[in-house]
Formats: structure tokens, sequence, C-alpha cells
RNA sequence: GGGCGCUUAGCUCAGUUGGUUUAGAGCACCUGCCUUACAAGCAGGGGGUCGCAGGUUCAAGUCCUGCAGCGCCCA
């Protein structure tokens, strides 16, 4: 066999490793009705996006999962996609052409540049898939899906004929957020509130009739005052209530508007008077329709003042305006008074600008109907929410939720299938486009302009992508699905929306389990972000750790739905893991021989202690790590195996078995390594799902021709392992004595080429027989010249000691000792026994503690005070002896 | 304004139904080692009384209340 390199190098051994598995289409799935089978859809990233940090969390969590149901003998199908990105994308290549032609979509036309995003998208968008790939997951390649494909589409039109049919969907005129950058609505979840510091102005609106009455109105906008149309207070406001019925004259404008009464209005706000503007502010808006007032658009659709406006003013952006009117108040002396402000402004989601509330004819899907099911599944359990605290925020959105603004004023993206008749004014939603108007047969017949909401083709994701509306085999089979892996900030976007789309056109949720991730951050706790600059690149990460480390590296720090603060360093870790796992396998590999490699345990009664230590740590492992993941800790999984790996298996099994694979007795030689080999696989399964490349790697040299490659090998089961208290008590104590010879030789500065002697008395008979029968491990491990285990040792002369269990061990170091340090040494260990006995006894003293504590408690408190006296009144000997 | 979460070693975090030695890990730090699997390593060590104040209990980092700070979501 060839030898292994010293250092783990991923870079050589990861993609061989991922196109081997593509090879061999270990990643496809086809339904096999004799098998039951595990299904995770992926958030679909957008075909504009690069991999983030996020990505790398989500995306290990789903293989962990995945890779971990494979190895169990599910039909495991993980299908990968992206999604269109209506606004994102559309915004990307306008940005496109603008830079490499010239051009803007409108000299294109709508056809030619929707021609132009797919060139585009088949040259750059995408790339995240195949940046996934880098981190190795294992996504059912050959059935990826993007939301704007054909079949998505016809799920998506079929959706929405449905809906309108079912009076679900409707056309309404009335304010939505508009972002002047995209020229599109929004939804409300695509509205972000930011805290921003701006002015509250005063303005004086002059009270028609009455000379130099004005009333004092409060607003952080001014320039929509161009479009008020009455002023409002409250109907219990004394102090206006003789204004009631009355008129201002609005100033600039010139227009005469009403004092009208409204409970809405805040009297502690302001002065208590409000302008109300309902072309430009939804509470004004409603204000509007209870009042009957007239609905005034100031604006254009990028933001800027219309020809309703003064001229002077007509064309100005907003904010122009805005500094404008003010500026004209002031002049005026209609200026009372500005305050600084701070309060909530929405900005676009995508664009980043401050969106603008705007009047406009839009369609909407009508929630209520579709929310209600949907909590009714998550509040019964049917799905199940990890951390469950989330289960608060989904029904909080549900039960206020408001009707979903669908339509988006953009070419790319799912055309709304709304079809009418310039002739006879016929309307309808429909399956197939038409020839000519199904009612008066004239050709006029055009289909509405707008595209839909891209989140209406991902709140399908579950079911569409299996091929929904027809009836598939593949739907029979996949659906519903099992687990979904997302982060929380798309709950109300997408989490909610697929429940409510899956009870409503599948009859049936979409999957049984949703895992939300937390964001990743910085050191400071910043989001990561592009324009702060302080997000690594995955792909670098990958190039200088390997995606092994990153994946396993990522895990250890990933608390269960907690955000993480995440520096590249803390992926060394994960590498540093993997070099050890590598350097073990290296010695496990370099000792074996034919006999030895087959994994099987040896008989029984050829085990020696450290083995069945071994395998009884193995075994409690693998239940934890069961245990764990199957409670989504992946977290405490990795640092399961970590620590197995690292203290169990590195520090002492290996250790332990050295004497024994250099010595000459074959059949202790035999079974040390056939235990480590043993050890070893079932190791690299467990953690195969973290680490799937260096875990392939170690095992096709391992492995024996009957074993299949590891992403497809039999996950450990525990049952088949020994347990064995015994060995696990009788090794403690020998790793205890150890550690406190090692401690001894450390601090009195043995060097660790020399040996030293050492003697082991009083304690049990037991415990004296079980060092007796390991003096071997003692002395390798504690670098023992002379070892005496007796039941009574004559203390040395000049000599370190300890207590361990109530063996004493003494460390003859003539010329080597200083006993100063020694003493030292001793009196903090007695300060320290002093410390417990001091606490234990007061427990003790105490009748409450003694009567009302279970007997079990009580008991073991009077054990531990009797060991602790036990090793105080050694140690103190050992003291007294030394100043000798 | 409402809701949720967090506050444990210098840093990042465990501590799952209150009791098992005086709270654990990794990183960082200190000491000694290139001991033929691994210096991306080995051995040993120092360091926190668990945000603050009360309460429940024989017993609280662990349950309850209030407060403070930080963060997120919703209005």
């Amino acid at each position: 066999m060839k030898e292994l390199p010293k250092i783990y190098d991923p870079n050589n051994v990861e993609d061989k490793w991922f196109d081997h598995w593509l090879e061999k289409k270990y990643f496809h799935s086809e339904p096999q009705p004799e098998k039951k089978a595990f299904t995770v859809m992926i958030p679909p990233p957008n075909i504009t996006g690069m991999l983030t940090m996020g990505h790398i969390l989500n995306n290990t969590l789903q293989d962990i999962l995945v890779r971990k149901a494979r190895m169990e003998g599910y039909e495991t199908m993980w299908l990968p996609g992206t999604d269109h990105a209506g606004i994102a994308t559309q915004a990307r290549v306008e940005k496109f052409i603008r830079e490499q032609d010239g051009k803007t979509r409108h000299d294109y036309g709508r056809e030619a540049f929707i021609e132009r995003i797919w060139e585009w998208k088949e040259q750059y968008g995408g790339i995240i898939i195949r940046q996934l790939q880098k981190l190795g997951v294992s996504c059912d390649w050959d059935r990826e899906r993007f939301t704007l494909d054909e079949g998505l589409s016809k799920a998506v039109r079929e959706v929405f004929v449905r809906l309108y049919e079912k009076g679900l969907i409707y056309k309404g005129r009335r304010i939505i957020n508009w972002c002047p950058v995209s020229h599109t609505a929004l939804s409300d979840e695509e509205v972000i509130y930011r805290e921003s510091e701006g002015h509250l102005w005063y303005f004086r609106y002059p009270v028609s009739g009455l000379k130099d009455r004005h009333l004092v109105i409060a607003t952080t906008r001014p320039e929509t005052m161009l479009g008020d149309t009455a002023v409002a207070v409250n109907p219990r406001d004394r102090r206006y209530r003789d204004l009631l019925g009355k008129t201002v004259l609005l100033p600039i404008a010139e227009r005469e508007i009403p004092v009208i009464a409204d409970d809405y209005v805040d009297m502690e706000f302001g002065t208590g008077a409000v302008k109300i503007t309902p072309a430009h502010d939804p509470n004004d808006y409603e204000i509007g329709l209870r009042h009957g007032l007239e609905f005034l658009n100031v604006m254009n659709e990028d933001a800027s003042m219309n020809d309703t406006v003064p001229e002077r003013f007509a064309g100005m952006d907003r904010y122009a305006c805005r500094k404008a009117v003010v500026r004209e108040f002031e002049a005026k002396g209609l200026l009372e008074k500005v305050e600084d402000y701070t309060h909530s402004v929405g900005y676009s989601e995508r664009a980043g600008v401050p969106i603008e509330p705007r009047l406009s004819e839009q369609w909407f899907v009508k929630m209520k109907p579709l929310a209600e099911p949907a909590l009714k599944a998550v509040n019964n359990g049917d799905i199940r929410f990890n951390p469950h605290r989330w289960v608060k925020t989904y029904n909080h959105w549900l039960e206020n939720i408001r009707d979903w603004c669908i339509s988006r004023q953009l070419w790319w993206g799912h055309r709304i299938p709304v079809f009418s008749c310039a002739d006879c004014g016929w309307e309808s939603a429909l399956r197939e486009d038409p020839d000519r108007c199904p009612v008066c047969g004239s050709a006029k017949v055009r289909q509405d302009e707008d595209v839909l909401d891209t989140w209406f083709s991902s709140w399908l994701w579950p079911f569409s992508t299996l091929g929904w509306p027809e009836d598939t085999p593949d739907l029979e089979y996949y659906y519903p699905t099992d687990d979904l892996v997302t982060a929380p900030d798309i709950i109300f976007f997408w989490v909610a929306r697929m429940i409510m789309a899956g009870l409503e056109f599948m009859d049936d949720i979409p999957f049984k389990n949703v895992y939300f991730t937390g964001l990743i951050r910085d050191m400071q706790g910043r989001k990561m972000s592009k324009s702060l600059g302080n997000s690594p690149d995955p792909l670098d990460i990958i190039e200088d750790y390997g995606a092994d480390a990153l994946r396993f590296g990522m895990m250890l720090i990933a608390p269960k739905g907690h955000d993480i603060l995440f520096d590249t360093s803390q992926i060394e870790v994960g590498r540093n893991f993997m070099n050890k796992l590598w350097n073990a396998s290296r010695f496990v590999l370099m000792n074996r021989n034919e006999k030895t490699g087959a994994g099987t345990l040896p008989q029984k009664d050829e085990l020696l202690l450290a083995d069945r230590w071994i395998l009884s740590r193995l075994k409690a492992t693998i239940r934890s790590v069961d245990g764990n993941l199957s409670r989504y800790r992946f977290n405490d999984a990795a640092k399961d195996i970590y620590d197995f790996t690292w203290s169990n298996f590195c520090d002492w099994y290996i250790e332990l078995i050295k004497p024994r694979l250099y010595g000459n007795n074959e059949k202790e030689r035999s079974s040390a390594l056939s235990t480590a080999v043993y050890v070893l696989r079932s190791l690299l399964k467990l953690l195969h799902p973290y680490a799937p490349f260096i875990t392939e790697e170690i095992w096709q040299f391992l492995k024996t021709s009957d074993d299949p490659d590891i992403i497809l090998a039999p996950w450990p089961g525990e049952e088949k392992i020994p347990a064995d208290k015994a060995a696990v008590r009788d090794m403690e104590l020998i790793m205890g004595v150890i550690t406190a010879i090692r401690t001894i030789r450390s601090e009195m500065t043995v060097p660790p080429s020399k040996k030293a002697d050492v003697l082991i008395g009083g304690g049990t008979e037991e415990s004296r027989k079980i060092l007796e029968a390991r003096r071997g491990d003692l002395i390798s491990l504690g670098k023992i010249g002379a070892l005496k285990i007796a039941g009574k040792v004559e203390k040395p002369a000049l000599a370190s000691s300890a207590v361990v269990k109530g063996l004493e061990i003494y460390v003859p170091l003539e010329g080597l000792i200083d006993i100063e340090k020694e003493r030292e040494r001793l009196q903090k260990e007695i300060s320290a026994y002093e410390g417990r006995i001091n606490a234990s006894q007061s427990k003790l003293e105490n009748p409450a503690f003694v009567t009302r504590a279970p007997e079990k408690i009580v008991e073991h408190e009077r054990k531990k005070l009797g060991n602790y006296r036990e090793t105080l009144a050694l140690l103190k000997e050992n003291y007294r002896k030394l100043t000798v």
C-alpha cells in the first residue's frame, strides 16, 4: 500500500470524489416504491446570486440530513434549483446592457429584452449552483429546476387561474408600496423599515374666512402637502372643535381643503392636526375612503412630481421638492418651526431606496382563507418548527395577514394570464392564450402587461418541481417532503406561503419539519454584506482549508438556531481536525495487514481493557450523535465526533495500543488493530455527512472489496457494539493515575526523554489489581522506569506525590525535586480539598438537607465527604513528611 | 408600543427534565517537548461564581418576578 502524505491536502481529493459520485449517479433518485423516501427541496438561490456564508451554513445542514438518510437506506432525493428573482435579475441585465451597448430595455423592446435575459442567464446565471458543488452537496443534479422553466411556469399559471376562478385573486385600486427605482409595486414583505434621522416640519395652513387664524400641522414629508385633500383632527380635541366643517387654504397649491374629524388622529402627536394625503399614505388613504376625500396623485413613477402640482415643482425629485416646499413656507412666514425627528422609513428590499406609497391598480391574493389551514397545520403539529419558538412569529403573521400584492411592473417573470377584450370589456384568467374574445369574437384581446411576484412561483416549489399539475409518479412518491432548512428571514416570504400553497393545491403539507438556521454575522455582530465588505468568499476558504474543514468548522460553531459570529480563523479548528483524523488513519493504515483490515471485531475474549473501553466510548458516541441529529443539534453531534476522535481515540487508544503493535504478541497485536480498524470505520461513517470528502478518501484505503463507497455505506448501529461499564470505570482509574504522574513530571520539569520510577500504594486491593494488570500501559504512557505497586509502600525521602481515588502515588526525584515547588503544589491541592470538605460538610450539617433531600443524594454526599477526608489526610501526611 | 431571543473564562460558545466532585470546550495565554500518526502536533498549567436585584427550594448557571444592556421581528 502506498504511503499517505503527512499533511492532508484537500485540493487533491475533493474534486476527484465529487466527480466520482456524480459519475456513479449516487445523488440521483428515482421512485422506489418498496423503499421509504427522504426528500429535501433546496431553498432556490436566485440566479444573480453568489455563494455566501449563509448558503454554506444552510446547504451543509441539508447535506448532513440527506447524506445520513442515504446511509440509513432511504431513497434520498435532494432537489436543487434556482429562482428567477424578477427585480434583481432585470436590474442586473439592464445594467449589463447599459454598460455593454449603451441601451435600455426599451431600446430592445419587451420580447427582445427577455430574450437577452435568457442569454445572460445561460452565461452568468446559476454560477451559484456550480459553487455549491465545491461544497460537496449531494443534490440530485439531474433534477435541477428553475422557477421560470416550462414546467414551473405551467404550475404558476394553473394556480393563478384556480385562485382567480375561486375569487381569491382580484384586481384592486389601492395604496401599495412602490419602488421608484425599479418602477414596480412591491408586497408588504419586500419593504424593510429603518430608523431614519429626519425632521418634523410645522406648517401653518390659514383657515378660510377667519383672518389670522391658522391651523398648524406637523409633517415629516412636506412635499406631499401638494397632494393634501383635507386636514384631520381628533373629534374629542377641544382645541379644534370650532374648526370642524370649515376649510383651510392649502398654501402653495392654493386649494381649499376641509377640516375633518377622525378617531385615527393622535391628539398627542405634533399639534394634533394632521394633513391628509390619501394618495400617498396608507393611513391617509383609509381616512380618504371614510370621508369620501379626493385622491390626488402628485408623483410620477420615479417619484418625481407630476403635472398636478404647480408648474415650478413639476418634474422635481421628491426630495428636491421637499426642500423647495419648505423654502416657500419659510418665505411666506408659514413655517412655524422645525424639529429633529427620528422615524421609521420603508425601503425597497431590492433597490435599497425609500419606497413611495402609491395609489394604483394591482392584482392581489385574498390570504385569509389560505391562512387558516396553514395555521392549523403548524399548531396541531403536522409541521414541526425547530426551534419551536418560530411558531409564535408564524402565528402572529398569519393571524394578521393582509392581502398579497402579486403584480409587478416588470418584464422578467411569469406574465399574468389575464386577458381582456377591448371591444366588449370581457376579462378573465385563462390556462391557454386565446386568439379572440370568447364573448364577442373580437381579435382585440390583450394580455395584462404585468408579471407576477417571484415568490408567486417559489411558494409552489415543493410540488411544482415534481411535475404538478400533472399527477406524476414523482409527486406521488416524494410529496410531502421531509425537512426544510432555511433562514428565518424568509418565514413569511416563503415558508408560510409554501404551507398555504401545499394545503390549497395538494391538500397536504409541503414538508414535515422546518429547521430555521441562524444568520451569519461578523465578529462585531454585524450582518455580512457586500457593502461592508465583511463577508469572506467561501470559495477562498475552501481553497485554503478545504470544503470539509469549512463544513465541519461551521457546524462546530453553529448553535441551534442562534446567530453565528463568524471568523475565518474558526475554520482552522475544522482543518486541524481533518489533519488529525488523517494522521490517525495514516497510523492505523501503516500498521494494518490482511488479517486485521476487514473491520470485523475480534472475539470478545481477545479484547483487552483498552479495546473494551474504546468500544464502549464508540457506542456512547454513536448513540449521542444519533440523538443530537434527530433533534437537529448539529453542533452537539459535531462535538461528539470531535471529542471522541481526538480525546478518546487519538489521545488514549492509539497511544495505549502502540506497545501491542510494536510487541511480538501476535494475538494482542491483531486484536488491537482489528479494534482500531473497526472504530475508525465507524468513525468515518459518523463523520461522513459532515466531511464527505476526507471520509471517502480514507475509506477507500480501508474498505474491503465487499464494501460500497462510504457515501452508500450503512450508518453505524450502536446496538452491535458491546457496552462494558467495568472497562470504562477501570480505564478511568488508569487514565487518572497516568495523568497524575504526568502532572508531577511536568511540574517538576522532568524532561520527557527521562524515565522516572513510580511507587503506588494504598487504595483498595481491587484498584491495585487493575493497575497491576495494566502495568505496561502505566509504564509506557507515564514514561516510568521501575514501577512498584503494593498495599503498603514506604514513601521515599525525596519524592513528589499525588493521591488518586485513595491511591498514593510517589515519584522519587532525587536530585530533581524542587522541595519548595512540591510544597506549593501540595498546599494548593490541600486547600482545594479543604474547600470541598467545607462545602460538603455544611450541606450535611444542614438538617433540612438531610431530611428533605432524596436519600440517594444524601448518601452520595456522605460518600463524597468520606473520600475527600481520606484524600486530604493523605495529602497532609505527604506534606508533613516533605517538610522533614 | 407589542412580541421573541440573548447576556457563563480575554474571544466564540456548550451546560438538554434544578443535585455526580469547587461550572466545560475550542481559540488565545504560560511552561516543557521536533517522543518514528500528527508542531495544523504532544504533555502539563493559569483563568470565570454564570448581566444586576429579589424570590421559590433542603439545593439554582439551570425555575419565577423585576431591572439593565444588546439584537431581531412586527406595528
